[in-house]
DNA sequence: ATTCTAAGTGTAGATAAAACACTAAGGGGT
DNA sequence: ACCCCTTAGTGTTTTATCTACACTTAGAAT
């Protein structure tokens, strides 16, 4: 069934920053292309807007075709447009991050028959079309969020050991943070709950576990408290 | 002329938010549409998106279309695509925001034959299609970036008291500052150059007159420097 | 000359950030 | 049972930053 217009329309896709803590490393997952063009190059899964759908629907449509995952930290990145992006034709793309959890869901990378896999961020293959520049700007975006915003819990099992925590900074911030220091300041922000729970299956000292309160954190924030790093 | 696709596409624009500094009100540019849907009420300037130019030029172009301005600072914003946006099919609209300074150019705000005009942030009519959410967040949007990044600059003329860099932080961010407080600290950051200028046409004392210097702030970033009010 | 208005300037107290090192707990190996 | 190894957990001091605050000066208008 084809469609007509008067006037020559762009296409428009959504691709998906998905971005994922494994120990140490930061990573994206990427899905190897089968298509022309760019068949063989690993590229950000993504797809054609529907008419019938939102951008923000239609974000979570592929985030879910490609991983099965519902309920995931979504948010939009930025809109891309350059002419030569896609070889075909003027194709615009919504660009959105999304944050999971390794550990918590069980992820299958690999989905209707495509080959899709987690890369670290630091060690990464030629991509297809311009999805280096939108995987650096949400790398950025990243960095710049997670320091005014409790978005990294997102990245975490629900239940976590401050270390953990640490952790996911040192490697998203990409810079040490003093041990101490980071404690107080989190803990006196008050939007952690520090369970009667500790670490299982470790070969040392077993840490106590904390769940972040997004209630409080909602709470707070309507009094007029920033989140800050 | 008619264009034909295999798939249903949705219409893409471009809507601008454009933001100028009136005394102590922070000022939108609207326009009053003359075509159905929403004839007669107030709308963002904004337009389609043709397929061989990129988003960053038709923002531009529209922003030339209504202003004659050219080499205004210009930034994405969002982009938004909900399905009941325009009444008549799905229509998605990359938002950008422009800041202007009123004084130092000469902006016809009205322009082929429609009626525009400057409207103060804090009384605004009703607009058509969801301007009024676009324009909420591209605020939002003001608010936040003015304390991290030096765009306020782009608000007034080239030279300025600071007295006048004081009033805009104040308008925008919507609460007093300190004077002595104030001036240190944006003096301290070394940003700004101090002329052998004063005020003008002024019944009192005249200020001394600064220039933001933008190579020295780029060369400070560099380094390492972070802009933060 | 007097008055009016806004420009311009410094300091002390409070608060937040940074630097820094040892003890405690628990598992693994002998 | 003991020792060793690894990581958890904890306060204080110093330094830098932020906040609050009031008077003098310049210039135009009367």
């Amino acid at each position: 069934m084809a469609h007509t217009y008067e006037f020559p329309r762009p296409a428009l896709t959504v691709d998906i920053v998905m971005f994922a803590l494994d120990r140490h490393d930061l990573k994206v997952m990427l899905i190897e292309r089968d298509l022309e063009p760019f068949a063989g190059r690993w590229a950000l899964p993504g797809g054609f807007v529907r008419v019938d759908e939102t951008l923000d629907e239609a974000a979570r449509r592929e985030l879910e075709e490609e991983t099965g995952l519902r309920g995931i930290f979504l948010e939009q990145l930025y809109t891309f447009g350059d002419l030569d992006r896609d070889p075909r034709e003027h194709v615009v793309t919504v660009a959105y991050y999304a944050l999971v959890n390794l550990e918590g869901h069980n992820i299958r990378a690999s989905t209707d028959a495509r080959n899709a896999a987690w890369f670290a961020i630091s060690d990464l293959p030629r991509l297809a079309f311009d999805h280096e520049r939108i995987l650096d700007v949400a790398h950025e975006r990243l960095c710049g969020k997670v320091r005014y915003q409790p978005v990294g819990f997102e990245l975490l099992p629900s239940k976590f050991p401050l270390r953990q925590l640490q952790d996911l900074y040192e490697t998203i911030l990409d810079r040490e943070l003093d041990k101490r220091n980071f404690r107080k300041k989190l803990l006196s922000m008050d939007i952690l709950v520090e369970l009667n729970e500790i670490e299982k299956d470790v070969a040392h000292r077993a840490a106590r576990l904390y769940r972040f309160d997004k209630r409080k954190y909602d709470r707070l924030t309507k009094q007029g408290f920033n989140f800050e790093l």
